[in-house]
DNA sequence: CATCCTATTGACTGACCAGTCAATTTACGT
DNA sequence: ACGTAAATTGACTGGTCAGTCAATAGGATG
């Protein structure tokens, strides 16, 4: 009788991430996310206290992963260019392949309700940037800029990029954006 | 009796744009909005048929003043550099003086709820920008690159450096990060 | 003053929705 | 089989809120 699967906590997180995008987060009654993940209404506030805490939980699962994919490879690549470009491979591709995820953690950060430890938490995952930033400035491999001012403009500059490859039509083009971008980015703040 | 001063229309726009940064569209009751404005209920559904309609109607007036502060001057500079670096000191300057708009404005980009009527009218605003990218590109002073990238990435760029100015705590920190940034951008996107 | 139109009011309504809870089912250890 | 705790159910509630409407006031025009 009982579905083998993954938890129905896993299909409430996965069903609500969907609507969300596609709804915000208002615009999405608790009651259509348990109906849609095929749970009774109760089972949804058994797994999370409220509905701000399905967010939260959600927000910080998606950001650590998109932190984690972003990392990959980049403790092979020696010189602070080399890391930095690989991050912004992997983000615009992680960016692309996961729309959804993308679009959520957006409106997330664009909302004024949300729990100030969520944002922080979020922000934590990314510190190591700024490190590495740092280390490519006294390297000589980046110009002497304030590093905040870098994240942030990577950050937003990433946000753009991927948009815009995502409105690409055929792969060879998307690629050709992504190159592009990427250089537009680097340009910006090499030496 | 009667208030000489500014229509009520115009106050329940000023109040709702307050309201609706600090607490989200959802989180803004109308009755709210016509309580802080001063005015009653059915005054607010009077001049605007629903809450959508005062949320579009604001974006709308936003967005055009901000194009227009944008613009003003560059029609006297010659170069596309020029333009664009004129272009760029205005826009992050009125994002600092205006911070209530701006955040409305990124609030209401990344809300999917939002008529797309109101997004193309918002975006059409800033069309002449392309044609100016794509005449700096035929001149030789700016890097051959998809003019809709380049577009995408200016505009993020813009808000990261918008954001990353504000947190500045003395005005001369502000003018070196609005400085820093904007080279940023301009040695990205420079032939 | 009578007529008419626009502006304004606020009590009211119908719908919706987050969250509760008592009852039921499942899983598992003994 | 039995007991127990965790998981699951869905009808229900209390509150909230967008939008309505009948009543009123003000000003303009003749």
């Amino acid at each position: 009788m009982r579905e083998p699967g993954p938890d129905k906590q896993e299909a409430i997180l996965a069903t609500a991430l969907t609507l969300f995008t596609e709804r915000g987060f208002f615009g999405t009654p608790t009651s259509l996310i348990s109906k849609e993940a095929g749970v009774a209404t109760g089972t949804l506030f058994f797994y999370f206290k409220t509905k701000e805490d399905l967010i939260d939980t959600l927000y910080r699962q998606v950001k650590s992963e998109a932190a984690l994919a972003m990392c990959r490879g980049i403790e092979k690549e020696k010189t602070a260019q080399a890391k930095l470009q690989r991050l912004g491979h992997n983000a615009v591709a992680w960016g692309i392949q996961n729309p959804a995820k993308m679009k959520f953690m957006e409106q997330f950060a664009h909302s004024p309700f949300v729990s100030t430890s969520a944002h922080e938490e979020g922000m934590s995952h990314f510190l190591f940037l700024k490190d590495l930033v740092q280390d490519g400035i006294k390297k000589g491999e980046i110009r002497t800029v304030e590093p905040m001012l870098l994240f942030c403009m990577m950050a937003s500059a990433f946000s753009g990029l991927i948009a815009s490859a995502s409105l690409a039509e055929t792969a060879d083009e998307r690629v050709k954006i992504i190159d592009e971008g990427l250089d537009f980015i680097w340009n910006g703040m090499k030496a």
